[in-house]
DNA sequence: GGACAACTCGACCCTAACGTCAGCGTAGGT
DNA sequence: ACCTACGCTGACGTTAGGGTCGAGTTGTCC
């Protein structure tokens, strides 16, 4: 007698409520629902009463989004990402069509190697800093060198 | 005849002022105002019609805040760790006290050591978010498997 | 067919760490 | 005296959410 499965295992087809995708994803609702107001997704529907419905695609969807976040993208960014990505997602595309949207991937691909080598720098800054911190917690006496 | 050597090569017990001191840090003038704001540094003096003048230690101060920022301290925490450092650097201080200072210290390199492991954590998710990236890019046609 | 707990809704205000703008005063050279 | 670059305060805007509210919705158990 499952209808929606809401609250336990789940196979193809199903759909989730805000809460369990949430959890499955490690973001809070506010955040979920932040992110459809900011057209990163959208529920595929609504229950009678108005609460949002996700399938599995919009977690996959969500989990992505969780790992561009490290590389200091904004939501405006990943938005634009992410309809590009669903463009070249649909079926019969016109070669020359996609071309067009590949060459577009190709810029973002080169932002995000960008942003991923200052990531890379700011380990390494970091790791400089806490070093010196080690090194301050280890001066035992007040006595210079 | 200079006696402020604002806009120059600077010596010794030279004073800059906040335009200076901005560009040398690699810091906007309103970032430094409000760390100002924040508690986290203050100018040497000011000039007769207000304007802000900081020495090198202040330098030194903001090159080290900008090191903390790759880890995501926040500034209030960014604050009690220079608090604590400067407390560290007072003279004549008595054992037992700098023993307990050091220990605070101790904390710190602790949690600093965290946040520097999820961020190299964050690094990797990055990566892996590139790669697919790529994959993406590369997948040229619109048939599958 | 009512009670009930758990879940969700939209709306609102709050925060950190700045960016940006306006309007006006300063510093220092000529 | 005047010019130009520089700086001042104060205020509002932005991003990416967090918290909280009262009110409505679901599924379940009796």
């Amino acid at each position: 007698m499952r209808r929606n499965v809401s609250r336990s295992d789940a196979a193809r087809g199903d759909v989730y409520q805000i809460g369990d995708v949430a959890e499955r994803v490690g973001l809070s609702l506010r955040t979920v629902r932040y992110y459809e107001e900011a057209g990163l997704l959208m529920p595929v529907g609504r229950t009678v009463g108005g609460f949002r419905l996700y399938d599995v695609d919009a977690i996959e969807r969500l989990l992505l989004i969780r790992k561009m976040k490290p590389l200091g993208f904004t939501l405006e960014e990943m938005r634009s990402l992410l309809v590009l990505r669903d463009e070249l997602a649909t079926p019969g595309l016109a070669a020359d069509t996609r071309a067009a949207l590949q060459e577009r991937l190709g810029t973002w691909v080169l932002l995000a190697e960008e942003k991923l080598s200052t990531l890379r720098e700011q380990v390494s800054v970091a790791e400089s800093f806490v070093g010196g911190l080690h090194d301050d917690a280890e001066r035992t006496g007040g006595d210079a060198v």
